[in-house]
DNA sequence: TGTACATCAGTGAACGCGCGTTCACTGATGTAC
DNA sequence: TGTACATCAGTGAACGCGCGTTCACTGATGTAC
């Protein structure tokens, strides 16, 4: 093959109109923001990852604020369904360990969109769209608990009320992993994630029985 | 009294030395973090709040991470003093409440700060007087639990799970309160706290009691 | 089928900004003698 | 008590950067006739 003086390489024929760009920029700007975190989102960067100028996004985003805001609509996506796979695949009486291990391996796999989606104000009134997707990944978590609760007489309050603790602890869990490195080894957080889930197991049934008695 | 012309307020004879730049710029900057939030801390912004030259806070702050790492260490003291406090002043019975209380007015009353603290690395091997800091906030909670726990024949490790527990939980309620601008009204928040205490209470005993039976 | 034209997704250059950080310097302070 | 000097906390100007956003524009596409 005879050589070739060396010259740029065909352009891949890259159209003036890029085909879905909205779409690009979103899986560009989640490749950077588990490269360079949250904090180091930026439109133009995004703009350059796609290959195409600092003002084409703005025929999709009408500004910086909404690109976070398609980004967290899309994690509050991910992480309820990642939730529901789990819940699904459980034997009964693992679901609530496999839900506990899909919310923090969503956190540590997703570092930066993860971080995103915690910073994203998520008020019915301003930002419904957001706020109902986040309200989503309840939906896995209360119908696990729901399973073992409605035997013991429990009402759709006190569902609701419980999936929200077991909300609140596992997001507080993952929020501390991600604070220090030296726990996001899955070895390590592992085990404790075992003893979390058997210690709320455990409460649980008293806990709801308290609760029942006093709406009583 | 005599009209006299218009001048320059009299300067309040600005000492060429400061007297205590350091401290005046961490105040500065935890005045700013409750203004603009976490993410607008600049430290070109604290030295003007100050009053003194943009290289100044250099002397002090070796860079913008360092004056960061001071705010958060600020920021776990206060914290920790905070719960300490609520321990203190309760009536046996409802520390925990009061704890949860605390906690949660912390992070609603020190909005900024919290973020910030909430993503400062704390890794032990390279941020040991941080995470030595963060740590100190389980001590109080760990108190408040062990006085339960210990007359069902609780060890220390057992305590140490519980308050770690009981730490992800508040954490991950206050991070998620933090979200969601209509749900920081006391009036709101304070009876989902009260429940979520109460939530927990009723499930410590069996929970605890589960932790015995299988390390034993 | 061919042409005119509206629409729309791109471009490239620029605006103005605030940022972290560095540099040579200067004024104030405290100490040794 | 007075003077020389080292030390150190400040200054002011500048460096280089990346950012969000806007603007007039142009190329590609699809549609009406």
């Amino acid at each position: 093959m005879p050589r070739r003086k060396t010259r740029k390489a065909a352009k891949p024929a890259r159209a003036y109109h890029h085909g879905d760009l909205r779409a690009a920029l979103i899986q560009a700007a989640l490749d950077m923001l588990e490269q360079d975190g949250a904090a180091g989102l930026s439109l133009r960067a995004v703009a350059k990852a796609v290959g195409v100028s600092e003002a084409a996004p703005y025929h999709h985003f009408a500004d910086k604020e909404a690109l976070e805001r398609a980004l967290a609509a899309e994690g509050f996506g991910r992480l309820t369904d990642r939730l529901t796979g789990a819940l699904m695949a459980s034997a009964p009486g693992e679901d609530l360990l496999r839900l506990a291990a899909a919310y923090v391996g969503f956190a540590l796999d997703a570092r930066g969109l993860f971080r995103l989606m915690g910073r994203m104000p998520l008020d019915r009134a301003q930002h419904d769209e957001l706020a109902a997707l986040s309200e989503g990944t309840l939906t896995p978590l209360a119908a696990a608990v729901a399973r073992r609760m409605l035997p013991w007489g429990a009402d759709a309050d006190i569902v609701g009320f419980a999936a929200m603790t077991l909300w609140t602890q596992l997001h507080g869990l993952a929020e501390i992993l991600l604070s220090r490195a030296a726990d996001q080894d899955p070895a390590r957080y592992g085990p404790r994630l075992a003893r979390l889930m058997e210690f709320f197991e455990d409460g649980l049934e008293a806990a709801t029985k308290g609760q029942i008695a006093r709406a009583e």
